[in-house]
DNA sequence: CCCCTCTGTTGCGTAAAACGCGATATTTGC
DNA sequence: GCAAATATCGCGTTTTACGCAACAGAGGGG
């Protein structure tokens, strides 16, 4: 937008010679004629009443003159506002992740991010962890916290955060069927435990290869959908589950269960934040993905 | 102004696809894509985040939306406003004249001025005649009724409105001094008689010439400014006057006095009105020019 | 009354900018 | 992996803007 001509008519307006007021613009007189000429026929009223020796405004250029000053300031005061909300990077950015994410390093990460940032809101959604690739590839959510997949679709960002180990986890109380030697698991010994699993997920497959290596088809006790869910049953004395390390570290029952110490360990799994890739040349999301270091 | 960038934006916004925007601001895409980037680097922010796939609105993008669709909306609305207000020629003229004009002719005028243009306003300043000229030469009054000069500077329009014959007063009550035959002058008649005459314009200067003519030097009783008050101090008995027949013909004391049907008779002035050339390419002042009907 | 100065406007030559076309790089969907 | 889509860039042409100089008209002073 050139506001030059608005800047020219207010000059003229105020000095009412085209002389000074083309001096005070730093143009030529001429082209301080044409531009209030051009203006004059693009609102299709004459501003000034003017002849060699005399130049006034007219009713319309006195109703012109405020006009041109409110859009003048408006304009400078929008330049400025915008630029200094570039500057704080203010914006919006959503994040999804599980309740345990929520709960633990993310939590930290993003108060940490807040204070840096204070210009940016973070909108957290909660939900189940499989979904959240989709939705960032949806565009529905800018980023989201999620177990690192074996193929990261090439749109995607991933950058690790952490490692979660995945543990097995058995009641405080004394029960038959907890193996009494997990350091080194016999068949017998976990043919018949009931175990409390995930439906699906990379935790549920990780459980169902080192079953395999075993050679032993567990006894599925319970399936459950979130970790969470499954230190519950747990603590409660239903059998025996696998649940990352981090969900137990953040749970309100830890004290109700307590880690088995297998082996071969299960395998662990990267836990990240992943963003679209394009969307990395957004301030504000590129701030945010600055903030987190990998690993 | 050129709106054309805001035009530009807007479309771009609403679509976000720059084919479909420029073909509606019927521009190449290239020329809509060079528009935004220059609205950006005026602007000092970036209002799009786009690839070659992708267009989105920034945060700062949707601020400035906001800002083009009011900004738009006003100058558009100014260039009406402007345009109406141009036809029906708002605006303000000032007039100069006497109390007397005020009253009579002049007073006809404005009222059917004011009927034919009712946006027009009017402001009436009365005062001295003697003034009226210069009022107008110094641009202090758009306007003004005055007897015509001898010689009508050339900056000045001059347009009769009316004769004024100057007439000879005399009260009512008969006194000693007031001729007997005023239809034949006589010098001794006239040498004695307490004349109250104005202190300088036309009908001092016609009503000297007249005695001059008759061979009399006059004893003036008084020396009036403002005709009206010539009426009154002849209506209460203090001598006889000179004064145009239209200042009696609307003085509240025309009972008080009548007219010496004198011979030769004075001579009349032309009363018009007079404005500044120049100032005749306004159109307010030409409506009201063009309004009087000369003679 | 004439001349001189001041000042807004206009013609014109040059410089800059805007514009559209075609090419390009990159991305998405099949 | 390939084809369609699409924002952007390079380049040549057209349009526009700019300043200089000349012009015209209006005051002001001698």
């Amino acid at each position: 937008m050139d506001m030059r001509p608005l800047k020219h008519f207010l000059a003229l307006a105020n000095t009412l010679h085209f002389g000074r007021a083309s001096d005070a613009c730093h143009v030529s007189p001429s082209t301080l004629s044409r531009s209030i000429r051009q203006l004059e026929e693009n609102l299709g009223v004459s501003l000034f009443e003017r002849d060699n020796r005399h130049v006034a405004l007219t009713r319309q250029g006195e109703t012109f003159q405020t006009y041109a000053r409110e859009a003048l300031e408006q304009w400078e005061q929008l330049r400025l506002s915008l630029q200094s909300e570039a500057l704080r990077l203010t914006g919006e950015i959503s994040v999804y992740c599980s309740v345990t994410a929520s709960y633990s390093f993310l939590y930290a990460l993003l108060s940490q991010f807040r204070t840096h940032h204070p210009g940016i809101e973070l909108k957290l959604h909660t939900g189940d962890p499989a979904e959240a690739m989709a939705r960032v590839l949806a565009g529905e959510e800018d980023m989201a916290i999620t177990p690192r997949p074996r193929r990261t679709p090439e749109a995607l960002a991933f950058k690790s955060l952490t490692r979660a180990p995945l543990v097995f986890i058995a009641p405080q109380q004394a029960a038959a069927w907890i193996p009494s030697t997990p350091e080194s698991p016999s068949t017998e010994q976990w043919c018949e435990v009931p175990m409390i699993l995930s439906e699906a997920g990379l935790s549920r497959e990780f459980a169902d290869t080192w079953f395999k290596a075993l050679g032993v088809t567990p006894r599925i006790y319970a399936q459950v959908a979130g970790h969470e869910a499954i230190v519950s049953m747990v603590g409660l004395g239903f059998g025996i589950g696998v649940v990352p390390k981090i969900v137990l570290d953040n749970s309100p029952l830890q004290e109700r269960v307590r880690v088995l110490p297998v082996k071969p360990e299960l395998p662990h799994y990267d836990v990240g934040l992943c963003v679209l890739e394009r969307r990395l040349k957004s301030p504000l999301i590129r701030a945010l993905w600055d903030e987190v270091q990998e690993r």
